[in-house]
DNA sequence: ACGCAACGCATCCGCC
DNA sequence: GGCGGATGCGTTGCGT
């Protein structure tokens, strides 16, 4: 009898699957939305790729996001030869 | 003037944008909660990677799932060299 | 001049990419061999989603999956209701 | 009898594994090469993040990469209101 | 603070 | 040509 657990144990993990369960429908549901607006979106024209690239770019930080584009930008530069002063090479955060 | 559009299909962008962000909001507190319930039931001494893989599992359509574990199973078989019988190697649907 | 860096780093950072530009290339050949021999598996009879699944399963340590196999089946055996002793509820490392 | 299989499928079904497994350790091996390259730029003073971006990149089409972009662009001065005029919605290929 | 592993997203390919 | 599934990448959170 030592390693059994009494069946309250089991109605607790029931009980954590279902509320799991229920949220991941509501999740889907909504995911199905979001898929559904893209598709009105494209059927009056707007490009979807384009859309959710914007949709991820306003859900960035703007700060962080300019630096790092900064930085690929400087990067790039010193690749093509074009010597634009590779100032600040190591990370340094705004303020 | 040709190649300009209306305000009206900015409005359009907008409120695209603005649904798609409103439900994405909704989806990350959702996803928050389901991250609570596994907290919660990790607290309560259950394995958090087993109750994923076992919400997973529940996830899938039973028939599927029981036909491809059987046919994985008859490869692997055939493989130890355990020459279990590989009959019906080609997918046959159940039923 | 205090914030210009020499050229030598700018060589530096196209050696980094160019090895890594390499690499990848080797990389990507190699996916289309791996896939070159699933189409091959796939013309002899055999079912492409259940090898992926019978390869994975042979790349993941044993002792470890069959533990984690086991918790998830007692989990489910408790759901089910079949209360089939949940005895070691709390994760025992093998040995 | 019938529905048993000669040896001879499982030999196949074993070089098939066996193929994919060689070309997978292969493919972790240079991938592992090229952690090792971005620890060492890492180690030089380069952004991680931003060198992967760089080669990312660099991975894709200029062309369809900057028209992209300009939808992008585009798109987002539609909603910040600045009415810029909103020409060409509709994709157009370059050339 | 770093490295590792799981999660989610974006891309690509095969199917319909 | 569109859709769904599968794969790979990038990100985040966790454990060390």
């Amino acid at each position: 009898m030592s390693e059994t657990i009494s069946g309250a144990v089991a109605d607790a993990l029931r009980q954590y699957v279902a509320r799991i369960e229920r949220l991941k429908e509501e999740i889907t549901a909504l995911n199905e939305d979001v898929s559904g607006v893209y598709k009105e979106a494209k059927a009056t024209g707007f490009d979807t790729k384009a859309l959710k690239m914007l949709v991820a770019e306003r859900a960035k930080d703007p700060r962080a996001l300019q630096e790092l584009n900064e930085l690929v930008e400087m990067y790039r530069a010193a690749i093509d030869g074009t010597n634009v002063a590779i100032a600040c090479m190591h990370t340094r955060t705004v303020a």
